[in-house]
DNA sequence: ACAATACATAAACAATTATTGATGTGTCAA
DNA sequence: TTGACACATCAATAATTGTTTATGTATTGT
């Protein structure tokens, strides 16, 4: 048995969000900006059902956000997540352990 | 359908290995040092076959090496792959694209 | 109010990943 | 050389994750 903190719960979230082709690829896309998901299904040339679910998989893993503009709705990273989850692979590498997801205060 | 680049298969098996509670233990405990299997298999109490899948996993995403020693098999942090993880990362947030992963030079 | 658009959600199924128990391999001590 | 130890690997199964098709929901234009 292993015990699991939240905080890994969260880590292992945002790490296996990170762990899909197609979603790197969502990623990818949205790092040159927002985009709806129409622009996205044609960039991407796959179906909307497919999308809309690994995009749920990102955005609860925090790492994108939505907003709806009337039909549409239109996804972008969330880049502080990014460096968080950045900040993390740091913490783990030097053993801060993920116990607590410490946010430097800038 | 999706193409997958090489690179994107890479950081989505770092990020695969990253994502499960029982490897991120592995990892923290081995953030303390050098480790052999029955250190960790007394330390989280489980199975010695599925540790030893779990190490595998976070070998061949190059995130630990393992160095034999008598019949003892030690395990240890690959610290500069925690590094390029990290860097893969904010390459994503920045765009820069997963399709080279640029090591910089020191 | 109605039809069309843009998307989410659900259900059935397929594929991948993890766990468990058994067996195999290398090393050492006697 | 044999037996015990430390570990890897395999095969069967369970659990999780992803895909697809169908359907539901919000919004807009008419």
């Amino acid at each position: 048995m292993v015990t699991i903190t939240p905080i890994q719960l969260q880590a292992g979230q945002v790490f296996h969000a990170l762990s899909d082709p197609t979603r790197l690829e969502l990623i990818q896309r949205l790092a040159g900006g927002e985009q709806c998901v129409c622009d996205l299904t044609d960039a991407l040339k796959t179906g909307q059902s497919r999308l809309s679910f690994h995009l749920k998989v990102l955005k609860d893993a925090g790492l994108i956000r939505d907003r709806r503009e009337g039909r549409w709705m239109y996804y972008a990273l969330n880049e502080e997540a990014f460096e968080e989850a950045a900040e993390l692979i740091r913490m783990l590498k030097n053993g801060d352990s993920v116990t607590r997801t410490a946010k430097r205060r800038c």
